[in-house]
DNA sequence: AATAAAAAATGGTTAAACCATTTAACAATA
DNA sequence: TATTGTTAAATGGTTTAACCATTTTTTATT
């Protein structure tokens, strides 16, 4: 059983909404005037603290500019600070497939970099996690994960560690379903262990070797959780 | 001449600032749960509606839960929830060589798969922005990243994109240094002009040869400035 | 000990006032 | 006429006090 939640939202939180979506839509431009906190709040029908409420968020995420008897005006959004929102809404919305790709690319290439950089201990630290998923008897996606992000701490390069946690993240669900049998959970592990052997052993032809065929076996689970996906949905119609 | 802005920072601008480093820094724990807001203003020496204000903002932002009659907690952040954080953190902090060096593994890539899937459409697209470029007789990162983007969007995969565009933006800044001499930018041009013509051909090895010498030359430039901007500290002391 | 009722506490909201800064209008001056 | 100086109005920033609905705690009742 599922009931949605009652809870009401908060009235600032939709003015924040409202406005968000004006802004969205390009009902409100940059370079556009507000009316007065006092005018704004009386036309919307709420108090001025409310509206201030949301006019503060709204600023704080940057859409909006206020000047002590100037007045609010919507924010030009330079360039910078635009990407960033807009790499948020593209991981949020990005295809499985593309998110697949692309950590496909790097983690090719970030296995290459941990043989070359990683230190004796960021070798037992993979190691230990590693151990740790062989004891686990079901699939723990924090420990799937846990691994690839200490290989890829090993480049010592900070972003490509995150933008791979981002990655994994979003692939989460689907991994976990997959991943919900005993077989492929060993599979998983023992291709988990040819990875860290080729890397311990700072042979990075055997290391990628080792992660192709990982990530294949997962861009196959993952289209084959695909396929069955579609068939329910044919079935429905 | 410069004038630093002496604006002052609102009062819950600084409050917000106080919660968020508060959590950042463990002093506030998931879970933890805030004073009233009566007590909490007091004790702040600001006003409710201030505190209210900042709170707002803070929920808008994932730190806190609150209920009516319930009180104010430190909400739980999901892995997810923190990952999108981190990685807008990474991006920010990110070094110019970390930005570059995934810049080269994901852009060596990118041609190749446009060789692979760029319609005559996105050919066409390139084409013309190369075009802008060559007419320019300053250099403008808002050219040589469409350049850039075009190629990307070859690739059918948003995130790619998007990603793409989040590096270019952050090494902005000093990729503008760099080409600011005539030399630089017609040498640009011509990197540029080789990888389009490769990809035109649908020649990948071409194109990504072509490519690598281009980035070369971006990563020698950055380095350049380095050293130049380590010896002007030097000269400082 | 369990239940029910009442009281207190809490976040949500409104209203009215005052401050500091900015803007606009207008007068004064050269 | 054009510039400067003054004044008044408007605006965002802040504070205070009050009331509501819900939740929590306390108290009383059985």
């Amino acid at each position: 059983m599922h009931f949605k939640s009652l809870k009401s939202e908060k009235l600032s939180e939709k003015v924040i909404k409202e406005f968000e979506e004006m802004i969205e839509k390009g009902a409100l431009k940059p370079g556009d005037k507000l009316p007065s906190e006092r005018d704004l709040s009386q036309q919307m029908g709420i108090s001025r603290g409310i509206l201030r409420e949301a006019l503060r968020t709204l600023e704080s995420k940057g859409y909006i500019n206020r000047k002590p008897g100037g007045g609010t005006y919507i924010r030009e959004l330079t360039y910078s600070q635009n990407t960033g929102q807009k790499l948020i809404n593209a991981l949020k919305h990005a295809t499985y497939l593309d998110l697949l790709e692309i950590r496909e690319i790097l983690e090719q290439k970030i296995v290459e970099l941990a043989v070359e950089r990683a230190t004796d201990e960021d070798i037992l630290e993979m190691e230990k996690i590693l151990e740790h998923c062989q004891n686990a008897n079901e699939y723990d996606p924090k420990m799937d994960h846990a691994f690839h992000l200490s290989i890829a701490s090993a480049t010592k390069n900070a972003l490509m560690a995150n933008f791979m946690a981002a990655n994994l993240e979003l692939i989460k669900d689907i991994t976990t379903r997959t991943h919900n049998n005993p077989n492929r959970l060993k599979e998983m592990i023992n291709e988990h262990k040819k990875i860290m052997d080729a890397i311990k052993a700072r042979n990075a032809e055997k290391a990628q070797k080792a992660l192709l065929e990982h990530l294949h076996n997962v861009r196959k689970a993952i289209e084959k959780s695909f396929e069955e996906t579609e068939e329910k949905e044919d079935a429905k119609n």
